[in-house]
DNA sequence: GCCAGTACTCTACAGCTGTAGAAGGAGGAC
DNA sequence: GTCCTCCTTCTACAGCTGTAGAGTACTGGC
């Protein structure tokens, strides 16, 4: 992907995250971007193309800013819940756009199977808990990660989307990575059994 | 709201299920709901006046649906898990439309505020969480059942749209409800501490 | 029977969207 | 210099979408 096209799909992912899917048309990218109309519709011919060039990008970004977060992460489970929560307060605040983008994406891709390729990206963050389940002595990582993966889902949802989150934290608070992390620790606790 | 209404709602439901947001015009919906072309633009003037009908009639028969399923869950966590389960997969089979239309709206209510409204739906299933969460005894259920919410959200989303989800057995088979029942006795034991 | 009111259906049209292709221009090979 | 090539911008246009308003059928009251 070439650096304008990458700068086209950027834009396209703020367009979703702010309009929503409807909202993504070649011209909004344009106006989006700053660059002159006409120039999306030259880099992504159809809208079919515009959209799969967006999802590249987002595995993209995203593949890049999750094996950064998962290279370090703490095994002691009291540290790990607090940097957990640290990195889901990120993608609330700093990454919301691409989070809701990411959200808006695998929806579409229900009725669009080409656009699975971010489901193997979705793969990634599993297998990251896979692994750190099987380190911390988890019984089935298989099954447990899938748990762990709703959980973490749900709660990024939720949060940005202000469903059944009422009298929640404001995402980026020091309250709101105080609660977080008390929500991962109930999670690692109930997913791996009667520990800690 | 009229039936012939309610009808042309429940049409742009599917609709938006299966074509997603962008696919949700007066058209389609006279398409699908078997009607003359013009008919949902008559009684829905406005495309906002459309999305706000299908919001309407989500919160109307979900708010039926998960106040019925609230009415009788029993006390005994083992057989709290396994009702939850059962819920939960006919969320993801029978119920998968209106699911995937909810979790379309409540992204466009994103940007869209006057959608808030299937929000205070949304409050419902957080309002009988914490009622059932009391009654077990936990410390806070104001913050623990905005963390069972998340996890139930996690779950019906994933399984859907079929992320962080590969591998997870098929809705709708013994064995889904099977692993459902453990994921949701897993969340409680990790929400209520270290019982059972 | 006639009439008024209501519920429904049809049509028109402005504006937007997706898409293709023409026009313009910068840079490098020779 | 000239030519060719690639990158970029502009323009055209068919089809779709949102919306309004005119037309038509169907009801119950008299």
């Amino acid at each position: 992907m070439t650096e304008r096209m990458a700068a086209l799909a950027d834009a396209a992912i703020h367009v979703v995250a702010t309009k929503g899917m409807r909202g993504l048309t070649h011209r909004a990218v344009d106006a989006q971007a700053g660059v002159p109309m006409g120039s999306t519709s030259a880099y992504f011919r159809t809208r079919k193309a515009l959209v799969e060039g967006l999802v590249q990008r987002l595995v993209e970004v995203e593949t890049a800013e999750v094996d950064a977060a998962g290279a370090d992460v703490p095994l002691d489970p009291d540290r790990l819940a607090e940097s957990l929560a640290h990195v889901l307060d990120q993608w609330m605040t700093t990454g919301r756009e691409r989070t809701l983008a990411r959200y808006a994406c695998l929806l579409e891709a229900t009725h669009h199977p080409e656009l699975r390729g971010i489901l193997a990206h979705g793969e990634r963050p599993r297998a990251q808990a896979r692994a750190l389940l099987a380190a911390l002595g988890a019984e089935d990582p298989e099954r447990q990660s899938r748990e762990v993966v709703a959980f973490v889902d749900g709660l990024l949802f939720d949060r940005l989307v202000g469903a059944g989150a009422l009298g929640a934290p404001t995402p980026g608070t020091p309250e709101s990575r105080a609660e977080l992390t008390q929500a991962v620790r109930a999670a690692l606790r109930g997913v791996l059994g009667t520990h800690s």
